[in-house]
DNA sequence: AAGGAAAATGGCAGCGCTGCCATTATTGGC
DNA sequence: GCCAATAATGGCAGCGCTGCCATTTTCCTT
């Protein structure tokens, strides 16, 4: 069932229509090498008469030299990772490289094999989520020889090259906030930690500098499933049902804050005096509500582009921490 | 600059290990064709030893028939075309395709060269947004023989497949439902239309029934860049202070109407007794806030699922209407 | 005008696999 | 136990390009 291609225009016809040599029409192309101008002309007329198409999949394996870049993500929905391909698409095509990506679902057996998949393409680098991977997928990575950049995490070892910020610090920072302005009584809203690590890892950092302020957490509320606003919501409901004296919540990220703060808008609980909300990844959304939401604005788009330019000089193994920003918002 | 592949493994070593022929390791590998069940235990045997990853790029040269799927598509922000992704890649992951893509800003010219450089790639199919593309792209498109698959718009002449909706008819339906509720002073927010033709469609649809109806559109306020929250905000901020009687506002789509949304919270303007807002795109955040947005659903997920089958298939030419829901909601 | 460096060009092996065909091993029917 | 099917298997050309090397042409110098 698979396609067919037709008739394609090859380098050995535009070379025959162009009366030069295949290797000469391959150094126009390139721009590679050194040929006259009236030779250019003459290959490009062809090129362009013949509707000639390079075919890069030949060109790759000649070559043994990928320009494809492969994407293992755990999720198209979670928005911070189309913010990563965005960063990094936009780096890639400049360069002349090519972007292709499959999506786990957060499953680290599902990661294995598009992991497997991708390399089967043999691409310039593989970009992954985090740290945590099955001993298959690390044992294949590093045997492929290919680049492994690892994103949005840096709490852990790099493989090879790391773009990221520390959800540890993200989690504590969130947490030392909500203390200095006063908070007490914190609840947690969030949807399930195993698969997103990146979540589990901020929460934990949470707890434990709340509890390092003798400021333990009060309540939580994991909702099952991927965060969305309206998990959010109705874990925000649920806490208060069985926690209704808490002064602030920490939401899993800001998809979840904003059900909660829909949640306090429809029942009239005020804002912050009432009750506190705090999120993460500062998502513009967050920033046209009528109170602007506190949060953590993390630098996706920056870690896509700076993955991407890593990859594209070839630089040494490291570890770039780009950090993040704490938005003090209205809503804590 | 590009990465060289090191020593990696070849089928004729997998062959050699195992101690027997090139095309006995292929047949196993691809199962297809005949061999014997002690052969297959070699031959996986000395795969799993030496680690052997079978190279695609030369497995597609060889077999001219190519398992990739190029997405050229206009952003990675608007949410819709990470949702057609998403549909999308569930199916090709499944069929062992392989999603690769590239991102235009809206822009023709980028489009005919991003499109330009997937062909490089031979795929199986490139998918596309709309029907607006650049004569170079349509020709282009048309000599590659491969397939072509135009999404998420309807009113135009398919090339070959086209999976989506009608833009135009959304538009109609949502002045209809505007003019039933009662709303005769209808204004409308909106971004870019040049760039993005499809909210161009929904908009002169729109003024077109209104128009149709007596209630021409009563004022609009176009802002330049992408649509956001924020400009959703701003745009009717604006158009409020020209035009303060209107007793509805159409938006581009969701994002730019849940900007107004929080202009009328924050102003306590009521909704919708005072103003009535509608959007377009039915995202989940809508349902979720205080009261849900009025709005249309559109099947963009479905979209790529369905495109992507229609590939995988094989299957002729043709037209998938999957139609939208208008959601009634509480906000006009 | 001759010599030599530099520029321009062509030829061809080979990237790692698949598809085709030829060959050899098995199997079953009577 | 013999012959025809049928199952297993190997050999090798060739997919379209690039990289290397050899060759030819051009352009200076002196």
């Amino acid at each position: 069932m698979e396609f067919k291609h037709q008739a394609t225009v090859t380098l050995a016809e535009v070379a025959e229509a162009a009366g030069v040599g295949e290797s000469t029409v391959s150094r126009v192309l390139r721009n590679h090498g050194s040929f006259s101008g009236k030779t250019r002309d003459r290959v490009m007329a062809a090129v362009e008469r013949l509707g000639y198409v390079p075919n890069r999949i030949a060109g790759t394996l000649a070559s043994t030299a990928s320009r494809l870049v492969a994407f293992v993500i755990p999720s198209l929905s979670n928005i911070v990772f189309p913010d990563v391909l965005r960063g990094a698409s936009a780096v890639l095509e400049e360069n002349r490289y090519q972007a292709v990506f499959s999506v786990t679902d957060y499953d680290p057996g599902k990661e294995e094999a598009l992991a497997a998949a991708m390399l089967a393409w043999r691409p310039a680098a593989v970009m992954l989520a985090g740290y945590e991977h099955t001993e298959g997928t690390v044992k294949m990575l590093r045997a492929s020889g290919c680049r492994i950049v690892e994103l949005l995490d840096l709490d852990g070892d790099a493989l090879d090259l790391a773009v990221g910020f520390s959800n540890r610090a993200a989690g504590r920072e969130s947490a030392a906030f909500l203390l200095k302005r006063g908070y007490r009584r914190i609840g947690y809203v969030g949807h399930d930690l195993n698969r997103d690590t990146r979540a589990g890892k901020r929460f934990s950092a949470f707890c434990e500098t709340l509890g390092a302020h003798d400021a333990p957490l009060a309540d939580r509320e994991i909702l099952a499933g991927a965060s969305s606003v309206e998990n959010g919501r109705l874990g925000l409901e649920r806490l208060l049902a069985r926690t209704p004296d808490l002064d602030a919540v920490y939401f899993s990220n800001d998809d979840m804050a904003l059900g909660g703060y829909f949640h306090c808008l429809a029942r009239g609980i005020a804002i912050p005096s009432q009750l506190a909300i705090f999120g993460y990844n500062g998502l513009d959304i967050g920033r046209a509500t009528p109170q602007p939401l506190s949060t953590i604005r993390t630098p996706r788009v920056a870690t896509g582009h700076v993955a991407a330019q890593l990859v594209v000089a070839n630089a040494p193994p490291q570890v770039v921490d780009l950090g993040f920003e704490l938005i003090e918002g209205a809503t804590a």
